[in-house]
DNA sequence: CGATCACGC
DNA sequence: GCGTGATCG
């Protein structure tokens, strides 16, 4: 059953896209741009190029002599990572964060999205690769639409650009509710997760109340909820207390502590992790659900950072391959549905958990059970898997709605 | 062309 | 953890 002609047809298919709202949206980021670097200059008593981070690193660190100092071996590191904990004490590194953030959708989707506009079908085709990633996901290039922004308010207004097919169309997106993590209570036969997925709870405001041993009815705050949440993800990625911290922005001794605490209330979770290492020493590979192999030849290496750094793609590919199977096969089987029902409706964007579709007048209903069928049955795992569905007139203004 | 940075999941 | 892409030097 392959995938390949599923990707065909989006990619012919692809998607429209109105230049006007990019073209807008562009003038005003140039007019932020040139306000927001007037200033810069002004407080650092100097123009130079804000985008050269050599440059920056220097103003910031030297000329202006702003703690934090050194990181990468080329100079002062200048990411995000560094600047956050600056902006509220230091003018001009929240002026370089909003620079950063606006030059940024600037040249990358606002100034380039048009011109990829095929002339012939007056739509955005993108790409859709199935050869290229090591887990088994699909990448999109040329243009890469699945990175189209969607964390800031600026950033999301991008999305108005992309329409559905004709004015009497909607788009409808489907996405997969935490199933990297379902995949995890899957394979660790995790007591508490398992439990959790079942009764419907937030996963992540539950794993606040395990690791920082609150009653289960308490309430939990947002601060810690998104340190639970940034412990789930980085126990998806093979976590270490180094990149922890790091993402927390916290020290390693702490970051260390909600590890431990995790896997003394997780520990399915703690003995998966150390299975699927011993089993990647063992094969010299790991296996998703379907049996994708992630080979690992530098598992077993002398040197310390590179073994740790393969038993974190140990722990981490067979989830993030699993995930990417489950979807083929749902694309798979909501193509072929779509073809027998003669339905004109078409999936447009994959985005890793999250299908696009263009729905036809009067398919909708039909088209909803389809997609909610074969994605939340594709794949029979000890969690239930839930689906979650949006629908508006672009994809920007989604509305969530429940497919009973 | 490698390094850095930032967008997504 | 997995990608794509813009920019610098």
């Amino acid at each position: 059953m392959p995938l390949i002609s599923v990707l065909a047809k989006m990619e012919m298919r692809g998607i429209s896209l109105d230049t006007d709202i990019l073209k807008d949206l562009s003038l005003r980021a140039g007019e932020e741009l040139e306000v927001l670097s007037d200033e810069i200059y002004r407080l650092s008593g100097e123009n130079f190029n804000i985008n050269s981070p050599k440059q920056l690193g220097e103003i910031l660190f030297e000329k202006l002599k702003l703690p934090g100092g050194s990181k990468t071996k080329t100079g002062y590191s200048t990411s995000s990572n560094v600047l956050e904990p600056l902006k509220d004490h230091y003018r001009i590194v929240s002026l370089v964060l909003d620079y950063r953030e606006i030059n940024k959708l600037k040249t990358t989707y606002l100034d380039v999205l048009p011109g990829l506009i095929d002339t012939f079908t007056g739509k955005l085709h993108t790409s859709f690769n199935q050869m290229i990633t090591s887990t088994g996901r699909l990448s999109s290039s040329n243009p890469n639409l699945q990175n189209i922004p969607v964390r800031t308010e600026f950033g999301k207004l991008i999305r108005k650009a992309f329409k559905p097919s004709s004015e009497e169309n909607i788009l409808f997106a489907t996405d997969y509710s935490q199933i990297e993590l379902r995949i995890l209570a899957h394979y660790s036969d995790s007591e508490r997760l398992i439990k959790a997925f079942q009764d419907g709870r937030d996963i992540h405001s539950e794993t606040a109340r395990d690791i920082f041993e609150l009653p289960s009815d308490a309430v939990i705050d947002s601060s810690m909820r998104r340190i639970a949440k940034t412990v789930n993800f980085g126990i998806l990625y093979g976590i270490s207390d180094f990149g922890l911290s790091r993402n927390l922005g916290i020290d390693r001794k702490e970051a260390k502590k909600y590890i431990e605490s995790y896997f003394f209330k997780f520990p399915g979770v703690k003995d998966y992790i150390d299975r699927v290492i011993l089993e990647a020493r063992k094969n010299g590979y790991v296996t998703t659900i379907s049996g994708r192999k992630r080979h690992l030849n530098r598992i077993s290496d002398r040197n310390m950072n590179i073994r740790k750094g393969e038993e974190r793609i140990a722990v981490n590919a067979p989830i993030q391959g699993s995930a990417a199977d489950i979807i083929k096969l749902a694309m798979i089987q909501i193509d072929r549905e779509i073809d027998d029902r003669k339905l004109k409706t078409g999936m447009v964007l994959q985005v890793h958990d999250e299908l696009i579709f263009d729905i036809f007048p009067g398919e909708f209903d039909t088209v909803c059970r389809i997609v909610k069928t074969h994605m939340e049955k594709a794949c029979k795992l000890g969690v239930p898997l839930i689906v979650e569905f949006k629908k508006g007139i672009d994809w920007y203004h989604m509305e969530s709605f429940q497919v009973l």
